[in-house]
DNA sequence: ATTGAAATGAACAGGTCTGTTCACTATCCT
DNA sequence: AGGATAGTGAACAGACCTGTTCATTTCAAT
């Protein structure tokens, strides 16, 4: 059963948007690499913008799930732990160009841009996700466990320093064992 | 004494790419907003990349400056720490629209891109900053402070989180205490 | 007052951008 | 067989993009 089209465009649109931004990638480049005519695109699309949140959306969704697996099966001393874990495997992959909603942020600066708004909604959300599986006396490391995870995309982003996501951990146990 | 012409340009490029992104503005958009004319721009500037790699060049200038004194006057209870309390106070600035490199690094994602590789350069610049203000037996959390204050931009920039550079300062002082 | 440097304004070239429209085709369901 | 659905290809509009060119003006220093 062959892909619907409009998974396509989605999924070429994720490529390109990663390996050239938002704004460098035209909607005809989109078109070319999908092989996907430009009628059909407006058809399930009004706009390059509705595009884009779709392609965030999607892209949320299977995010949110993979760090909640990984917490859930815990395979590290603390089921929070696991999101470096995650953040870890990421970085090695072939298809690590950085954190698609801070680079969406980056581009769309203005704070009621539905695409800005979309992005911090999604850091957001991790961000709760991670309280979900922190015990009750250490709420607070959320945050920490935040700009340590963000820190270390940016690191990873645009250092190229892969090894980033294993020291955050290190660093995030130092302060895990802190405050017991 | 009236400013030259060319810093002109950059000041108005520097606002510009921090309130719209860099794809986003046009030259013609800088040449309105300053004043000045297109073939005087093309005097000063081969393209808009060196109008670009000129901008980020003042501005790593003014920020490597501003730290390297922060941690000197080390109003805080480590040289290192004063990191945190320059963030803060660019954070509660009305001119605080994320940092430049990262939004560079993110908007031009090839290593190889000049652009890329200066904010790159930036960031591994001020990591080295830092590890001179730490003592010999803790050099390494000159990568946990580089994490944290990445982090804390980005929550500031994307969520809006202001007081982000306030809590990573916290997690900051409680790595080093928990290292001593 | 004259010269020379610096800047201007305006037009132009050649692309690229998003988005629209329309006649036509392929495919599947009944 | 007939009709609905989805997609194609191509042309078009209108705006915007970077970068070039050149005749003209401004202005400070001599």
């Amino acid at each position: 059963m062959a892909t619907p089209r409009k998974q396509v465009l989605i999924d070429t649109a994720y490529r390109l948007f990663n390996q050239h931004g938002y704004h460098a990638t035209g909607i005809d480049r989109i078109l070319a690499d999908s092989g996907v005519s430009k009628a059909t695109l407006y058809k399930h699309f009004k706009s390059k913008e509705e595009l884009i949140l779709e392609v965030l959306q999607q892209r949320h969704e299977q995010l949110y799930a993979m760090l909640e697996r990984a917490m859930q099966e815990n395979k590290s001393s603390h089921p929070a732990l696991a999101l470096f874990d995650a953040l870890n495997n990421w970085f090695q992959s072939e298809h690590f160009y950085g954190c698609n909603f801070i680079k969406a942020g980056g581009e769309y600066p203005q704070i009621q841009d539905p695409i800005h708004s979309f992005s911090a909604w999604h850091k957001n959300s991790v961000s709760q996700l991670l309280s979900r599986y922190l015990p009750e006396n250490q709420q607070y490391l959320s945050n920490a466990f935040c700009l340590l995870a963000d820190g270390a995309i940016i690191a990873a982003q645009i250092r190229g320093q892969k090894d980033a996501a294993k020291q955050a951990k290190i660093f995030a146990q130092q302060l895990l064992t802190a405050h017991i």
